[in-house]
DNA sequence: CGAATAGCTTACGTCCGATGTCTTGTGGTT
DNA sequence: AACCACAAGACATCGGACGTAAGCTATTCG
């Protein structure tokens, strides 16, 4: 195993001993590559993966410091990772996205409290007539994530909201071909908004996975994919999609 | 933003837009750092944090490759990400386990061909009279991750697979320290693999819903927290946890 | 007296060049 | 044709030097 990844090891280590606790400050990179007995040229490749993935949090002038190890700021990176995937394996993320956020729709309308509610009512208020495509998408995000949010499950919204990421291209290029869906899926989250208000996790929870399954429909049937938008969205050589 | 992170983000558009496509080769370390403008090592300390989450591959004496970008590849780096969380934060993934392994298993139940279901209960019957800790744990690891496998989503099966890192040693201790635990676990895990070799998705869920918030309520009412043998394996200053 | 500021200290950020180590492919030998 | 030794290419590691930014301190001025 090379040095720099036994570094890594031996800092996940510290933090995971407790040796290092959340909010702790590591010694100076002179003296840790000292201690770990390497150059502090490699010391830098380490913290540098670990800080990609929000484990450190590096601050010139200041220090490198542990995070708050939260599951939120951890998953968070998740999002990170999800947007390399390409476009083909779109329909897998949705799969797993109507599995989990039914199930956030559903203890949202458990736990959600009355001016959470009122503020998801009034976020999907926020669109006026004939928004833009940014705004849709955005509106789109934003709801998802706050019902999410309203789960009050730190891993399951950071879940939720990372693997939102693949899908969120494949929404725009969804109001764009199909004006139609724009309506229906203003509609389709209103009626899960209601249900969540109204505290009712099954219809919520049935709500959810219709809105869900229906993006998915929309993408196994319409061949996307070899629309020219989509090409350009995409890159260059997009590989074998749906053969 | 830091040279570095910019190199990471160029480096990821290379990817994300097609230039860079799985299995590529990267120019030469020299020549890449050239092209981006800046030195070799702050180049280094970006492929470096790429290859911690399986974007890149390093190969000595070779080179450096573009991974194959798979689901389960790149969300194999989650697992390693989840160590890193407290213990006071098992419930929260537990209960994000509580709603993705149904549903995985009851996927396999529709899924699984009959080869694997029999390779299921042949994982089930290894294990003999009374059997260690360490074999029951690695076989307990190795029967969910099976069902996960079965369900056929790559992302589903990575969720489930890198969610059971930090679960892992709360099994180890509820076999530990509740006798009655090892072979109620088994009960349930046959049964679970009863009902997806028989087809039926329904009752894969609802055992495997089961099977988890066992654990879950396990979890909840005995103070394993306070436990010695939790003290050592967590490390010293425990935070508060059930408040 | 207190607040603003200039400057010092410290720690991370970046770079350069040299050397070690490993993989691979080549070419010669048997 | 099989095998081995060597050389070339690429990453691994190191040491040191200099740049940049944050934080603390002491000075200064209202």
């Amino acid at each position: 195993m090379a040095i720099t990844d036994e570094a890594i090891e031996k800092i996940k280590d510290m933090i995971v001993s407790g040796v290092l606790r959340p909010g702790d400050r590591l010694p100076r990179e002179a003296d840790l590559a000292e201690r770990l007995g390497l150059s502090r040229n490699s010391l830098r490749e380490a913290v540098k993966a670990l800080s990609l993935i929000h484990v450190l949090d590096v601050r010139q002038g200041d220090g490198t410091y542990v995070t708050s190890l939260e599951p939120s700021v951890l998953l968070d990176a998740i999002g990170f990772v999800i947007d390399f995937h390409r476009d083909d394996t779109v329909l897998e993320f949705l799969e797993v996205r109507r599995i989990l956020e039914p199930a956030a729709a559903a203890m949202a309308a458990t736990r959600m409290a009355p001016d959470e509610t009122a503020g998801l009512r009034a976020l999907l208020a926020e669109l006026g007539k004939d928004p833009s495509v940014e705004d849709l998408v955005a509106n789109d995000l934003e709801f998802h994530r706050r019902i999410a949010v309203g789960s009050g499950n730190q891993v399951l919204c950071s879940l939720v909201d990372g693997l939102s990421g693949p899908t969120q291209r494949a929404r725009i290029w969804r109001a764009i071909t199909q004006e139609a869906a724009v309506a229906r899926t203003l509609a389709e989250h209103h009626a899960i908004c209601d249900a969540i208000t109204a505290g009712q996790p099954d219809v919520a929870r049935a709500r959810a996975t219709v809105h869900i399954a229906g993006v998915e429909q929309w993408l196994r049937d319409v061949p996307v994919w070899a629309h020219p938008s989509v090409q350009r969205c995409v890159g260059p050589p997009l590989r074998s999609v749906s053969p």
